[in-house]
DNA sequence: ATGCATGCAAACTCTTTGCAAACGC
DNA sequence: GCGTTTGCAAAGAGTTTGCATGCAT
């Protein structure tokens, strides 16, 4: 099923008349498979043991191609001042860590019927959404705890 | 009203131990009357009247203070790279024109009653929440649909 | 009077750009 | 083969830092 993301952002790239090279079509399959919400650097360092001379602005280039076509989201204020990016763009919202940074998602049909909402009150033609809440996740409050 | 809500963040910063200079005092201000959700840069621009000495790295380090004090939120992602401060830290949902950039602020008490869902069902302690809709703003629909 | 905050400029980080070589279509 | 994409290096934008002076308490 991470597979089948992966294709879904390497059709949406083909079919926007874009090239599918070794090096997009990685950058997809690390962030599809990736569930850390990972930065351009990361993606980067991560994918120099397969590609060597991978350069990142071509990391960022493709990450603003693939953000541009809606196929990911790009996060950023995960507190660390880096962009971050997400590969799922079914609405959700996603958890921050204030102590660790650590970015995780949180599904619920209650989002879906809030963003309607919104769509229907302020007459916006909603594209998207990022819902992210800021917090202290149950690991770091422990960690603090005592 | 809005003179209220400037109270709260000269309170909090002196309640903080920090001093109540006229710099951050007309930052507070500036931001509190303000309903552009201005960046650094503008407030410097704004603030450059009344104070034309005043340093851009004042201002960063204010916005800085304010943002770790949680009395104001750091916005960021409108889609022009820089960071955007919200005075207002009530559950709200930020409503961004993805064709002009704009910000607008959207309330609902449907968004608390979902912060409280998330809260109890993830562990997490939530301390605040961004929640922003991108889509197209009704203006910029009139001007681009025709 | 005592330090914290400011202002200035330089440094830093992250991201983008320009151009020649390489590769997908 | 043609034209887009890559890789490299250098530039750009936004933000932060260091240090001496000034000001709130």
């Amino acid at each position: 099923m991470a597979s089948d993301r992966v294709q879904v952002l390497a059709n949406g790239l083909r079919q926007s008349g874009l090239r599918l090279t070794h090096q997009r079509l990685a950058i997809c399959r690390t962030l599809v498979t990736s569930n850390t919400h990972p930065t351009a650097v990361q993606l980067h360092t991560q994918l120099r043991a397969e590609f060597p001379t991978l350069s990142l602005a071509t990391v960022y280039s493709t990450l603003n191609t693939l953000a541009a076509l809606g196929l990911v989201y790009e996060l950023g204020n995960a507190g660390d001042g880096q962009k971050h990016y997400d590969a799922i763009t079914a609405p959700h919202a996603n958890l921050i860590c204030t102590q660790c940074h650590r970015i995780s998602d949180f599904e619920d049909t209650a989002l879906k019927s809030v963003s309607q909402h919104v769509a229907r009150r302020s007459g916006y033609q909603i594209q998207g959404a990022r819902i992210a809440y800021y917090g202290i996740c149950p690991a770091c409050a422990r960690r603090r705890g005592r």
